[in-house]
DNA sequence: TCCTAGTTGCAACTCAGTCTCAATTATGAC
DNA sequence: GTCATAATTGAGACTGAGTTGCAACTAGGA
């Protein structure tokens, strides 16, 4: 599988270690598909009968990020969500704020200009956050009837 | 002046009342250029010797942003700040995360396509976050000599 | 002036994430 | 295979931003 070698070759060109802990985080991490946080997968490792502890999956978070294996989104209020990045196209998020549902958008034009953005004031871009909040297209009818 | 009508208004349309404290913190964030955070404003509370406890900024900080005085910028690792909006157009950010520069961009081609995303999806609008990330000219032309 | 819902400061608390440290282990050299 | 050692681990203490409970205080309408 793509994501494993991937990672196997990040390790060992940063003298990085293969460990069990790395094993069952990078399983989890590929099983489980959609956004997910810490403590899902910490449900996951426990589930699966291969515990690993808190420190060392948030030591390990990073290094799946530097791997180019998962990407973080940074949300409201401090909490952080992950997804799968292996063989995806860099995409954006819509997020409904009333039911947490997380959609979402591929925008050229807007990588356009953000690069268009970047040059004329000889910024060096190395990341981006784009996201859209509000109510999702259920939870705005839901909202609608409610108020008559 | 213009926001201080526009707090007083938003607070009796509320019921809520003008304290001290929210004068105190109302002109403090008026004589605030730039970006700024929770700990330059208590620090500024105390150099004008109008002290405000921890507590009611942050109580208050959510109201200035309800009145439509203050934006609130979430940036990586849950460090929050703000920055007036009185009298300005919407804008997005570009941040240095070397020396902390935030510059600022505003683009009505985004946005237009913000919109039509929302519509294709039937999804509502209530806000939204766009940072680019990287280095800033002074910071990556520091970065281009270092490595010869 | 009185009444009361709203407000305040303080200190205790929460929550995500980080750090310390002693014990353990993967990996390269022999 | 054995050894040496640098990386890694789990547990729990810690940090820092932000929140909350509470008793004392106060703005502002009746």
């Amino acid at each position: 599988m793509q994501a494993i070698e991937r990672f196997a070759d990040f390790l060992s060109r940063n003298r990085l270690k293969m460990t069990r802990e790395r094993r069952v985080i990078l399983d989890q991490v590929l099983g489980t598909r959609g956004h997910f946080d810490v403590d899902q997968l910490l449900a996951g490792f426990r589930r699966a009968g291969h515990p690993v502890s808190r420190a060392t999956l948030y030591r390990n978070l990073p290094r799946l990020i530097e791997a180019g294996i998962i990407h973080k989104l940074e949300m409201a209020h401090g909490q952080a969500r992950y997804e799968l990045m292996v063989g995806r196209h860099h995409h954006d998020h819509l997020i409904c704020t009333d039911c947490g549902l997380i959609l979402e958008f591929e925008s050229h034009d807007v990588e356009r200009i953000q690069d268009e953005v970047c040059r004329r004031r000889g910024f060096v871009m190395t990341g981006h956050t784009h996201q859209i909040r509000g109510h999702c297209a259920a939870c705005a009818g839901r909202r609608r009837r409610r108020r008559g």
